[in-house]
RNA sequence: GCCGGAUUAGCACAGUGGUAGUGCAGCGGUUUUGUAAACCGAAGGUCGCGGGUUCAAAUCCUGCAUCCGGCACCA
């Protein structure tokens, strides 16, 4: 053990200092500057409290707010910490659990003491004054090492049973890390953290909401605060946050499912979308293209019963397995007008399907299917109904009943590296004609599973081999393996689409199953004369078309492509002599296949453009006495910015017409 | 399903114990208008549903339903 220490820092240069020497005290030895700006060090890659000891030889880092992930990462850890202490100040006998930083920002979950019940946004502005105190206190945050044993007797002296429970159970057998902070506040945490309260901007942080959440994200377990906040480096961070969070509400699908008069959901059906006109536009574009996609990639359309037999599902597994999420319904008329029992103690049940695999498999039963027959590739626009807990609704996103662009493709051991792969194809084709960029994800197996080790290695690697032969497997496409996130029949190769604003999505999927083909005893009759049992390849692309559309909405924020826009050009007057030559435009641009509609209203052109602006109508053709005279349109495309044209009638139809054309025919 | 909040005219919202209001849309009229809201007028409501407290309830209490934000679950 020697008593000096080489620390090399980013530029290569090196500096012997004594051991127990500190990454602040290196900063200053650097200047004075550094040493404000410094909030951490990454010692060997990994970040450390900048007051904290260097022990040995290493590669030392400062880190500053340009390095604003990790900043960004600190800030809300430490941001995390203050308002625990906050709470428990303003509440005592509030017991502290877990707060980490998040996207955004931060949370805390606490049991808020049971005199008062759990925490509402009206304590918000209170704990906020509250946090804003310790800060400006600027008070040193400490790092100790305790025993795990001091460190759970300290908890349960203080009641805090939940730290206890945690800090028992944490794995490992080593010493644990606490940090002290704000008015001698202790929490158990790995840190690091900032050097000082006071490194924090107070007015770059705000408390947003408050929801319950199960300890430890178990259902079993307690109900819990949390209290989010979003946090950052300076107030000017946190102000285009909060533009950011207005504008994405801005693009929300259900408040512009209502402006564009695309849907709606109420009560009576609640889960279920009534398709507005407008919006049954775009769902039928949507399912045009998807048949043109499929059938060219070798597959058949098929149409399953809504309703079968309890018994069927009993034998796929679904009814043991899903019946929660199932629609169940008797097989006979309820008794709904005397007081006795509504159904037979006999009563048969039947289901509604909530997936359209078993059907498939029906299909593929019928008669005797040879090896030649393989792969047989089945798709469906397949309405389904699950019965989901009522919390998780949220407009198009997540619904009770919904159509989805499923497929089963039956084939051979052999032949699914290859059919995996060429789903691959057609799924990037597809999302990008939409204009969206991806990332590709192998959820693994899951701890509760069906099958043998063998199978599932066997299983993964297939549909690892497909992703990388179709080149997908690399970091463009966000490669990415999920351990324990598969199906519990199946690995799945999962698709998440990035949107406009950078949130991701996943829609498209295929897995490999070879439990249900096992279920239902589907089989073919091999080269070699015997019966053999077939894989079943499930996947989608859209995923459903009511989240797709809900996505699309997002991600366009209403202004989708003149393909899938409802009305696609309205032809508006500004004098009523032009009421003739606009029906006449119209009928032209009918005739040419474009959805196209006369305003002939007595209003404003004023009032007009801006009532089919929001509306997200993409092209706009005004004519007046002049237009008329001289066979003209003026076009104003979606959006203020852009100026005007005049254009001739056939020009506009010749460019509205090529707009309009889906991307695959083009 | 769990925690919290909400539900008033087609839409957005105000109204906290005493006669239900505003703006926009819709309807009738005037205006013929050149690129994001012309003007005038008359209408429009079992205040989510049920029960209770009270002389009196949109308002207070209670049960239920749906929605919103999360949690858990998920296409």
């Amino acid at each position: 053990m020697t008593e000096q220490v080489k620390i090399t820092l980013p530029d290569g240069s090196q500096r012997d200092v004594a051991r127990g020497t500190t990454p602040a005290e290196i900063a200053a030895a650097i200047g004075p500057g550094l040493a404000k700006a410094a909030l951490a060090a990454k010692v060997d890659g990994e970040l450390y409290d900048i007051m904290r000891p260097l022990e040995a030889d290493a590669q030392l880092a400062l880190v500053t707010a340009k390095d604003e992930k990790d900043a960004l990462e600190l800030v809300r850890h430490d941001f995390a910490h203050i308002l625990a202490e906050a709470v428990q100040a303003l509440f005592p006998g509030t017991q502290i659990t877990f707060g980490p930083a998040t996207d955004d920002g931060f949370y805390y979950d606490v049991a808020a003491p049971a005199s008062r019940g759990p925490f509402t946004e009206e304590d918000l502005p209170a704990i906020e004054a509250k946090m804003r105190e310790i800060i400006a206190a600027d008070k040193p945050l400490r790092r100790e090492v305790w025993s795990r044993e001091a460190l759970i007797e300290r908890w349960a002296s203080q009641g805090e049973s939940f730290k206890a429970e945690w800090a028992a159970e944490l794995p490992g057998d080593e010493d644990l890390t606490v940090y002290w902070s704000g008015n001698d506040w202790l929490d158990m945490c790995r840190g690091p953290h900032l050097a000082s309260t006071g490194k924090l901007d107070p007015q770059a942080f705000k408390l947003t909401r408050v929801s319950g959440a199960y300890w430890r994200g178990d259902q079993k377990n307690a109900m819990l605060s949390r209290i989010y906040g979003t946090g950052w480096l300076n107030k000017k961070q946190l102000d285009a946050h909060l533009l950011r969070l207005e504008e994405a509400a801005k693009r929300d699908h259900r408040r512009l499912g209502q402006e564009m008069d695309l849907f709606h959901l109420q009560q009576e059906a609640h889960g279920s979308v009534f398709w507005h006109p407008n919006g049954y536009v775009i769902y039928r574009a949507l399912e045009d293209y998807m048949r043109r996609a499929v059938n060219g990639a070798g597959s058949k359309e098929v149409k399953t019963p809504q309703v079968m037999d309890a018994r069927q599902w009993e034998q796929s597994g679904h009814w043991g397995k899903y019946r929660e999420n199932m629609f169940v319904i008797p097989d006979e008329t309820p008794n709904i007008e005397d007081d006795g029992p509504m159904v037979s103690n006999d009563a048969q049940w039947m289901a509604l399907k909530p997936m359209n695999c078993p059907a498939h498999i029906l299909i593929f039963k019928q008669g005797i299917k040879s090896y030649r027959d393989l792969p047989l590739r089945l798709v469906e626009n397949g309405c389904c109904h699950r019965n989901e807990p009522h919390g998780a609704l949220h407009g198009l996103m997540r619904v009770r009943q919904f159509t989805q662009d499923d497929g089963h493709i039956f084939c051979r051991e052999d032949q699914i590296v290859d059919e995996v792969q060429d789903f691959c194809k057609l799924a990037d084709r597809v999302y990008k004609d939409f204009g969206f960029t991806y990332s590709i994800k192998l959820a693994l197996r899951p701890e509760k599973r069906f099958g043998t080790e063998e199978m599932w290695d066997l299983a993964e690697t297939e549909l690892r081999d497909a992703v990388v032969r179709a080149g997908l497997a690399t970091e463009e496409y966000g490669w990415e393996e999920l351990p324990g996130e598969g199906a519990f029949y199946a690995p799945k190769l999962e698709w998440h689409l990035t949107d406009a604003i950078g949130r991701t999505w996943q829609v498209g999927t295929i897995q490999s199953d070879r439990v249900l083909p096992e279920r239902l005893d589907a089989n073919y009759v091999g080269e070699d004369g015997e019966k053999h049992r077939p894989v079943m390849l499930h996947r989608a692309i859209f995923g459903s078309y009511e989240r797709f559309i809900g996505i699309l909405i997002e991600h366009f924020a209403g202004k989708l492509p003149v393909w899938l826009a409802p009305t696609q050009a309205v032809v508006a007057t500004i004098v009523s002599d032009a009421d003739d030559y606009a029906k006449e435009v119209v009928a032209k641009l009918a005739a040419a296949g474009i959805r196209a509609e006369t305003d002939l209203r007595n209003e404003k052109i004023n009032y007009k453009v801006r009532e089919h602006s929001l509306a997200k109508v993409p092209n706009l053709l005004v004519v007046g006495r002049r237009e008329a005279e001289e066979g003209t349109v003026a076009l104003r495309r979606l959006g203020s910015d852009e100026h005007q044209k005049v254009m001739t009638v056939d020009g506009v139809i010749a460019q509205l017409v090529a707009e309009a054309t889906p991307p695959d025919l083009r």
